[in-house]
DNA sequence: TTTATAAAGTTGACGGTGTTAACTTAATGC
DNA sequence: GCATTAAGTTAACACCGTCAACTTTATAAA
């Protein structure tokens, strides 16, 4: 009959493994230093034996990617853990992501990593729902303070927290890339987004005489 | 003595025929997909000739990310030509770069690649030189826009653009990872992003008294 | 307890890759 | 014409992802 010898929690420690191997590998030397060689050389094993945990390469790394969401979310977590007042946790989570960010600019860089050509990316569930919990991290902090009353907006908290993501990951990733050829630098460019963000969010009339963009 | 039997010409278009096979292979198969035999198998040259060129697939994807500027560069100088209006520059322009950034979702992912290790990225002059080129499109704009008097500005232009590229940048990243996952799509935050940042931007003392970012 | 069974792991192999070295070809300056 | 040297070719090495065949080993059934 059905044997398992393995129980799932053994399972889960042994992927568990094999990830902390790929990332350690990831971090010091970029996806290409990622081999199921290297990996089953650290851990012990023989170089085909991860496969009985993930399929393919493109599926480890794809659970490398959801480990970067995870860890990126933990940090704003523990970022506005702390507070109470909702703007200040908001100052605090943008805070985090980027500082987290520009500390790991490699492991930050997976997340927004689709270059494969394949789709698993789009049908790994596990992924979706990672993504889906870092990006609802902000989007609570935004609700909560847009309830409070603190925070007042233009549109609904949702599209809000969207733009602030969208800022912040903007100002990391062009940092990371090196695009701030001229002068500016990240330092000065978060505080300005974010208040800007917040000016512009807060008067919608502004933006509605200065819109100019077209919908089609 | 000295030969030199090709002409920088012969040279320069040499490398781009394998620029361009290898483009067209990387469109179709990211990065995985380029290799040196695949490109002189395209070219119908042996494996190792385009050696000769670029002495390292690095350096080869180093080439092709300063095209990819080059590419979004031509983009949005195509799309302000035929406007006068510094203000209906600055919406096309960033309408063009988020329609090219989704048209060509790999093309466009390439110019935020940094996950080598190597810091190859790093000293490419040529590269560089493509970066500030297509970030100068934008700032050159802004600045026109600002100098018009069309768009008041809290700080000063070159920031200004740096936050309409960071958020247009951001936005379409999100869009590429497949980041929006709640129900809200690019083509609504897009102008929304638009218009609050320039609300933003031209109400210095809203931001101010709503900055709560440290700036350690 | 013995044994059949299937999970877990190993080895070997295939085709593909980046890269280098030794080699061949061909064009130019003298 | 000839030596020189750029340009290109071939062979080889060490990796890599992946899979098939094999071995080990723990358990369910007898």
């Amino acid at each position: 009959m059905a044997r398992q010898t393995f129980s799932a929690d053994q399972v889960e420690s042994r992927r568990e493994q094999i990830l902390d191997a790929a990332m350690q590998l990831f971090e010091d030397g970029g996806l290409a230093s990622v081999s199921f060689r290297k990996v089953s050389s650290i851990l012990g094993c023989s170089y085909s034996a991860p496969y009985r945990y993930f399929a393919s390469k493109e599926e480890l790394v794809t659970a490398l990617r959801a480990r970067a969401y995870r860890w990126i979310e933990r940090a704003m977590l523990e970022a506005i853990a702390p507070h109470d007042d909702p703007l200040a946790q908001l100052n605090a989570l943008a805070d985090a992501y980027i500082r987290a960010g520009l500390e790991r600019p490699t492991r930050y860089a997976l997340m927004f990593f689709e270059l494969q050509s394949s789709d698993l990316g789009q049908r790994s569930i596990e992924l979706a729902a990672a993504k889906r919990d870092s990006l609802g991290v902000c989007t609570r902090v935004v609700t909560a303070a847009h309830a409070s009353g603190a925070l007042r907006l233009s549109t609904d908290p949702l599209t809000a927290s969207h733009l602030f993501w969208a800022g912040a990951h903007g100002l990391v990733s062009l940092q990371v890339a090196g695009q701030f050829v001229m002068g500016r630098t990240i330092d000065t460019l978060v505080p300005t987004m974010i208040s800007t963000l917040m000016a512009g969010l807060q008067h919608p009339e502004l933006a509605a005489t200065t819109t100019v963009h077209k919908t089609d």
